[in-house]
DNA sequence: TTTATTAATTTTGTATACGGTATACAGTAT
DNA sequence: ATACTGTATACCGTATACAAAATTAATAAA
């Protein structure tokens, strides 16, 4: 059990990794204090791979480490149950979620699908602000020769993110927010190294920018499907 | 407060709309027994109408009703918020939730979206019994030539939960349960009159018959599309 | 040494108690 | 008559207590 040793040093632990999943993907849970902070602590542990999939939270120890009862806590657990990063076994206890790569590929399919859907809306009605916007997701990395994987990996799902939460359909936003469909995959880290997806994001975003929506889906198809491919063969 | 007349007569009042609610689409929480006993209360006096969009839920009223206290309540509609069913205003209480005709043509828009890859993938891997098991949803009413309504909206969602649950991708098949894509459109009943898209179910049926998974993708999107469109108008 | 059975300990799920916040209402002032 | 303020009540969120279940440890038998 490392709950202890680590929550000491967990502020300064946190990484950039933790940044983006406070700005893009963070349930708003104002004045639920307490519920609210144990959701949004033990989400960033796990994201951050302080609680290690397959590992059981005992409730007691946690609660006590983060400076509260269970009862908050397991609200916050619940939460995150239904966000799929947790399993909740009955009279046995919570454990966190380890995703296997046959899931990782149905995760794959479902992006393919809603996504696709979201990029044609995002092209029909974007504006010019947030076609600026998506331009400048990767404008730094164009120059460098040498990308810095650890920022370009926050990008990329930014860049993601943002057609999902900017293309028009709000109930499709909460469907990814609620099952971390982007953030999930990221449990193993980068699938495709960046060289190879960054010329694929910029076509997409010429397609946007042409407004070209029939180009942009068949783009971000292809782009996706060649991640899940490479999970495949993996099986 | 009408949570205390209904709760009498509850257990008959209980139609076949609440049958497939259970056989379908209800969360498994075994031994869990108060909270799961909740949940499936709260959740069947929602989809009845018995609890009523807008309606404020009262925990200390309705968990006494339940004849349980407010802690697996309060689990209950936290499973409940996060399905969507209710919404949970912070130090205000939780009020069942109303879906416009906004978030309808949103969620239209989603399952044409993943409804489209659950009858692909279904075409391709289904087995003999499953593609006669989907024949029989709708053999009773071929014949008629005055449709029993009622029983017809049961079908129409248990088919169209057939296809996604035994898609091969039970990631798709949680996301659909989890927000209750399938569901909380019938709100309003039926969208279209059963004599107009019991033709469209049987060509959808066989071209997955056929096996041409090409068919039956545009056929369901069509499908779905002239029901949103229906909605649509309504904006 | 290994396996079975039982006792001890841990941990979960539920109920209850408590403090604080919001809402309703009455009385006062404008 | 209307607006405002103070008080009472209702309700929510959190902490704690307790019982049932599960896990672990320990002891006895093979």
């Amino acid at each position: 059990m490392q709950i202890e040793d680590s929550l000491g040093p967990f502020i300064q632990t946190l990484n950039e990794r933790s940044f983006w999943i406070e700005v893009s993907n963070m349930k708003e849970l104002t004045n639920r204090e307490l519920s609210s902070l144990a959701y949004k602590k033990v989400k960033e542990m796990i994201l951050s791979n302080q609680l290690r999939p397959g590992e059981k939270i005992v409730q007691d120890k946690l609660a006590t480490t983060l400076g509260i009862s269970r009862t908050p806590l397991r609200t916050a657990l619940q939460m995150l149950e239904s966000e799929y990063l947790v399993e909740s076994i009955p009279r046995r206890g919570v454990v966190v979620r380890k995703l296997s790569n046959e899931k990782m590929v149905e995760i794959y399919d479902c992006r393919i699908a809603l996504e696709s859907t979201a990029v044609r809306r995002f092209t029909q009605i974007a504006t010019k602000d947030k076609i600026e916007r998506v331009k400048r997701f990767f404008s730094d990395f164009i120059k460098q020769s040498n990308i810095d994987v650890e920022k370009y990996q926050i990008e990329d799902i930014k860049f993601h993110d943002y057609i999902i939460t900017n293309c028009g359909n709000s109930f499709l936003g909460k469907l990814f927010q609620q099952s971390n469909l982007l953030l999930c995959i990221n449990q193993i880290g980068l699938v495709r190294p960046a060289h190879e997806t960054l010329p694929e994001h910029l076509k997409i975003i010429n397609a946007i920018d042409d407004g070209d929506c029939n180009l942009a889906v068949e783009l971000t198809k292809d782009h996706l499907l060649k991640s899940k491919d490479l999970i495949t063969r993996k099986l």
